[in-house]
RNA sequence: GGCCCCUUAGCUCAAUUGGCAGAGCAAUUGACUCUUAAUCAAUAGGUUGAAGGUUCGAUUCCUUCAGGGGUCACCA
């Protein structure tokens, strides 16, 4: 607001006059409110009065309750809360009077004893208040927080300033892919940067975004999946490899879709899709290790044990199954397009068989796999970049994760005969022919590498959003996610 | 993109059937040297998201637009 600003613009100026500079250089600050508190919460008064432990702290100003000669406030460090007090006659006349010119929202370093007040809150007596930064803004309300989600996501500072469950979760995003480079770096990965521009798209099946490159003249796409560039370097012999960076797909928004998410691809020679679900459910398990009080997700209103071995279910069982329709009327697409004409008339008629296939499963089966499950053995026609089954040649070894409902992570034996990945790469022209503009393209350096060999090798690629939502019982993956995209404004 | 819902003071929310736009916090002024949702007294703060329309009269009803949320589709 006009006015407010206004008068705190006047209250800089008399910070001025009284000779403080209203953006100083640095504050030496001796120990963080956690520490603090940690420090002397267990000792009674009478022992901190004898102690007159000295620190240095700095924080925002979120609370002020001024008592004429006295003044209590609380100040907010990014993670904890811890209230001072000063004193008209504990501190110089100067650091008085800049007491009585502060704002919520500015902020201040406090140089001071530890104490405990006669409510038994542990607290600063200040000696020696500096001024640090001033807020012409006034702050979100103190009892209800920031609700309005669009200047939650707009203005993301103001949501960890006033709601400290926001920066929780973005705390525990941290830990969480620590622990997961971790987990790999100790297994003898390498992690490693592909690049983020693509001349074709491929990967995974989506919609690229464009952009230009000028000076070369071409057209670039914002990769969909670090999938072929991997590869690469498995056909380089890179034993076991991995990367952690963003994916960008053209695609909706929503509770679980943002344009640009974050994704973990790992591979491995000489191992195969059943070691990498193994591996996943280590994973996982290691990471409730590190973030959990147990092995148990808390997410929305479900508890979700993580309790290996985790539920397999192959793809076209898990259809037939919830969908009533024989395995055979599965194989064939014109069986499935009377099913689907019938049973859910008010759906477009998916251009491929492939599509057909995704309709029915995320229609019928999706929504249902809240503990942790394994989708195993997906058909070829929607797996161009998995290796055939032993057991079954209409089917692939792939699989892919989901936990509540999500999909969380993809992995198969990676197709590694050229002659083969040609034809599938063929067949997935056709579908883009037939309409399928998600269908993957022809990338002829990856078949050139894979034609110079690639040993026998697994993959996958974990959707670290979603595992963090998992994680921190997030509902949106808004809410884990820095800075999600909307709509600019104005 | 389709459909449904929301948008009122800086923030959180009210406003009866269409009849004078309010409260708390924040802010301003004053009192107060252990408060913590501090307290007490006073003051100020509004183009009700925007533009039209209906009406004597619109925060309220209608249309269009903008932003957001939800949902469906696509996707991870």
């Amino acid at each position: 607001m006009e006015e407010q600003f206004v008068v705190r613009q006047e209250k800089l100026k008399k910070l001025e006059a009284l000779g403080v500079a209203p953006y100083p250089y640095r504050y030496e600050v001796s120990h963080r409110f956690a520490e603090v508190i940690a420090a002397h919460k267990e000792r009674d008064a009478e022992q901190l009065q004898r102690d007159a432990a000295a620190v240095r702290v700095a924080g925002r100003v979120v609370a002020i309750r001024s008592m004429g000669k006295s003044v209590f406030m609380h100040l907010f460090d990014g993670s904890d809360r811890l209230q001072v007090y000063v004193r008209k006659d504990g501190v110089g006349e100067r650091d008085w009077a800049v007491t009585g010119l502060l704002d919520i929202g500015d902020i201040v370093g406090a140089a001071g004893t530890v104490f405990k007040t006669r409510t038994g809150e542990l607290s600063v007596l200040v000696q020696e208040l500096t001024f640090l930064a001033k807020s012409f803004h006034p702050l979100p309300e103190k009892w209800h927080g920031l609700q309005d989600k669009e200047v939650r996501f707009r203005q993301r500072y103001l949501d960890m300033i006033v709601n400290p469950d926001a920066t929780e979760v973005f705390r525990k995003r941290s830990r969480l892919i620590q622990a997961v480079r971790r987990f790999f770096h100790e297994r003898g990965y390498v992690e490693v940067e592909t690049p983020m521009m693509h001349p074709i798209p491929g990967g995974a099946s989506a919609r690229p975004f464009v952009t230009h490159h000028n000076a070369l003249d071409i057209d670039l796409y914002l990769r969909v999946a670090p999938e072929l560039y991997l590869k690469r370097l498995l056909v380089g012999g890179m034993e076991k490899v991995f990367e952690i960076n963003r994916n960008f797909r053209n695609e909706g928004i929503s509770l679980m879709h943002n344009p640009e998410f974050t994704m973990i691809e790992f591979y491995e020679l000489y191992r195969d899709f059943s070691d990498y679900m193994d591996l996943s459910e280590t994973l996982l398990l290691e990471l409730a290790g590190e973030l959990l009080p147990d092995a148990v997700l808390r997410w929305q209103d479900k508890e979700i044990p993580l309790r290996p071995p985790f539920r397999r279910v192959k793809y076209m069982d898990a259809i037939a199954e919830k969908s009533g329709l024989a395995l055979e009327a599965l194989w064939d697409e014109a069986a499935m397009r009377a099913h689907i004409a019938k049973a859910l008339p008010n759906e477009p008629m998916p251009p491929t068989y492939g599509k057909m296939l995704d309709l029915l499963f995320s229609h019928y089966v999706e929504d249902g796999l809240v503990e942790p499950t394994f989708v195993t053995y997906f058909p070829k026609a929607i797996s161009p970049l998995s290796k055939v089954s032993r057991l079954d040649e209409r089917e692939t070894e792939r699989f892919e994760l989901y936990i509540a409902g999500m999909e969380i992570a993809n992995g198969f034996s990676e197709l590694n005969d050229p002659l083969e990945q040609r034809r599938r790469f063929e067949a997935q022209a056709r579908d883009r022919e037939r309409g399928d503009d998600e269908a993957q393209r022809i990338d002829g350096g990856f078949l050139t590498a894979l034609e110079h060999g690639m040993a026998p090798a697994a993959g996958e690629g974990i959707g670290i959003d979603r595992l963090v939502m998992l994680f921190a019982g997030a509902a949106s993956i808004k809410d884990v996610i820095l800075f999600p995209l909307l709509r600019p404004k104005e």
